[in-house]
DNA sequence: CCCTGATTCGC
DNA sequence: GCGAATCAGG
């Protein structure tokens, strides 16, 4: 594949747009979104100039005046040192709690069995709640079968009803839940506790 | 591990 | 000009 005018153009677009190079490379397609970051960085648009005002302060003091012996090249290839590896200490301590509950459901009578005690709401945090409740609406409502390792696995609604389905947006490095939703699934004991009423 | 963009350099 | 390999960061 080459980059014919159209193709640049819609690279150029998506640029603009947000878009990053891998999900460009891909509507392209025959790219790999090196080739997509090469382009882009040929074409001088690698400042994602597309629409951004951009700040006006842009101190970009860079001199670039390399001097004659521009051909210098260094490249210290420092060492890989060794990785301590901090220690696992604090840990946050994962909450059991069943997730479920989300503000859709309101005071709606599952049409099976009542469902279990719900901790619910009531000790998580105020802020990680607003959070979920944001990005919720941002979910991708997957079913069972579309989760992914990648898919958040956050329940959301009433498996009773049809209105259930999981958050399915990118998870967390590691985790089940994307961010906003580990952050109510997990959180420090010490805030678990001060927050016990 | 997954992803992001940035850079280098042989082709 | 092109883009894989590599780098650097999240």
């Amino acid at each position: 594949m080459s980059w014919t005018d159209e193709r640049v153009e819609l690279l150029k677009k998506m640029w603009s747009e947000g878009q990053s190079a891998s999900q460009i490379a891909k509507e392209l397609g025959g790219v790999t979104r090196n080739a997509v970051i090469g382009k882009v960085h040929r074409l001088g648009l690698s400042n994602r100039a597309g629409a951004a005002p951009a700040a006006a302060a842009e101190a970009k003091p860079e001199p670039k005046a390399q001097p004659a012996a521009a051909k210098a090249k260094p490249q210290p290839k420092p060492a890989p040192a060794n990785k301590p590896e901090p220690a696992p200490e604090a840990k946050p301590q994962p909450v059991a709690t069943t997730p479920a509950i989300s503000p859709a459901r309101k005071q709606i009578i599952p049409a099976g069995q009542p469902l279990p005690p719900q901790p619910s709401t009531n000790e998580i945090s105020p802020e990680a709640l607003a959070k979920v409740s944001e990005i919720e609406k941002k979910a991708k409502k997957l079913t069972l079968m579309e989760l992914t390792e990648r898919t958040c696995k956050w329940p959301v609604g009433d498996p009773a009803t049809e209105d259930f389905w999981f958050c399915g947006l990118p998870v967390q490095q590691g985790k089940p839940y994307c961010e906003a939703h580990v952050g109510v699934a997990f959180q420090p004991m010490s805030a678990r506790r001060d927050r016990r009423r």
